[in-house]
DNA sequence: GAGTGGTCTAGACCACAGG
DNA sequence: CTGTGGTCTAGACCACTCT
């Protein structure tokens, strides 16, 4: 399955040469996706090195993301997972008037069953941050929306919103369910007319906390996106600060030439 | 510098409890940017472990970017590189106009100095990703210009341009220096205004050539953007393939409303 | 219980940086 | 030359999974 032995001369360590071979079998297809690689004894064996020498061998591929261990099974070829592509009009007023989410469009598009749960909704004092970007005095009150969202039972991202309380008390969207067409419909219809949305993405390790959220598998980046709602008169009135699986997501997006 | 020791009665491994305690060191600000963390020997002697445990330990701090192992010299706290962020309207032809490109303009409001490298250009068979995206048949010829950027001496992004052979033979863009403006000015001047560009982003662990070529701490991320560039005929002119250092950048998107 | 990965030791030798 | 990190061995014991 695994041929080709290790050149103790070479320059290249041994534990590398063996993770090169490890990882072009995987890449060659001899391992398949979720298939169990040889356990350390049988490594040691083949290459005639130690556990050790397996280890660092196996653990650059975890760290590589190629392989995840299970104590007491084995290692294991990962899954490459199906991408779901974020559309550049995602947020177009023709979803919302359909009333559906952005989410749930985007799942009727990639057929997939969508699904949000750990819903968390409450006022709060808001972070610096939060609070210029929403262009609000430091420490000013605004409503907090969390939640995660599944795809075929499979956590994707978690996004906390959050809203002027001004413009957000007294209406469904201190509520859990906000109603048809989500909280931007919500936005509009308390007259704040939608004109953009600027978005910021970065990429980076997750926090131990978002490894479990997301049951992300160890050495996989996830993609931070921090999207501040604006209204036609350019006021703030929503940042939403997302965290996706990095293996999930391609976004897509349009830049002008003028 | 480093106080409190290890119990070995606890559930958590002794090379974990040892990271903690460099990781809040660092955290605390006890050991700062730049700084040199105590050395193995001195880390056996004061926790009373083995190297291989000691080694564990700081391997979890370098897969984690928190420092940077230096052969012979020792290894230290790494300092949080500023992230570069990258606007919306970086390719807005005023940029081109003034005769810089989209790099140098960035890097000229950043205050920092930009340099190219590693400059390959060549025609070569577009891999069948890159046709599609260009609209070409199968294995078309096209001119392919890949670079490496740098910033105050650190590589930043690695970038790969396609260009259909039919736009590009015959002029400066086959050339190492393709002029002014960079190659989007010579295509303009080819007869081919530039419409729009389309934008598509993922984030991965990094290839090992990628950890080489950007000189990337183990286990932080890339950025992978693909940029495809369309003139005022929605003909697609050209395909940038760019890989960037996560923790460098941060990329800002505008989004319509309607 | 058998087989798997996870942790740790004690010691060896190598490669690189700097005085 | 000394001190640093990098690789490797041989062996031990533990923790988890499956049967």
């Amino acid at each position: 399955m695994v041929e080709g032995g290790v050149d103790t001369a070479s320059d290249r360590p041994v534990y590398k040469q063996i993770a090169d071979l490890l990882r072009s079998a995987i890449e060659r297809g001899d391992l398949g996706p979720g298939e169990r690689l040889p356990s350390e004894t049988e490594l040691m064996k083949r290459y005639g090195v130690a556990q050790g020498t397996v280890r660092q061998a196996v653990g650059l591929l975890r760290s590589e993301g190629v392989v995840v261990a299970e104590h007491g099974r084995g290692v294991f070829v990962r899954a490459r997972p199906r991408l779901r592509r974020l559309a550049h009009d995602r947020f177009a007023r023709r979803h919302r008037e359909a009333g559906k989410s952005a989410y749930d469009a985007e799942a009727e598009a990639e057929k997939v069953t969508a699904l949000v749960d750990s819903i968390r909704v409450y006022p709060d004092k808001a972070k610096d941050e939060i609070a210029r970007r929403l262009g609000l005095r430091k420490g000013a009150k605004v409503l907090v929306r969390s939640r995660r969202y599944l795809s075929d039972g499979q956590p994707t991202e978690t996004a906390t919103s959050y809203i002027p309380w001004d413009l957000a008390k007294g209406t469904p969207m201190v509520e859990t369910n906000p109603g048809p067409g989500g909280i931007y419909a919500r936005i509009e219809e308390s007259g704040h007319r939608l004109g953009r949305f600027a978005e910021e993405v970065t990429a980076r390790m997750p926090t131990p906390d978002e490894v479990t959220a997301l049951r992300l598998a160890p050495g996989s980046p996830v993609i931070g996106l921090v999207r501040t709602a604006y209204d036609v008169d350019d006021l703030a009135v929503e940042v939403c600060d997302t965290v996706m699986s990095a293996e999930l997501y391609v976004l897509s997006y349009e830049l002008p030439a003028t």
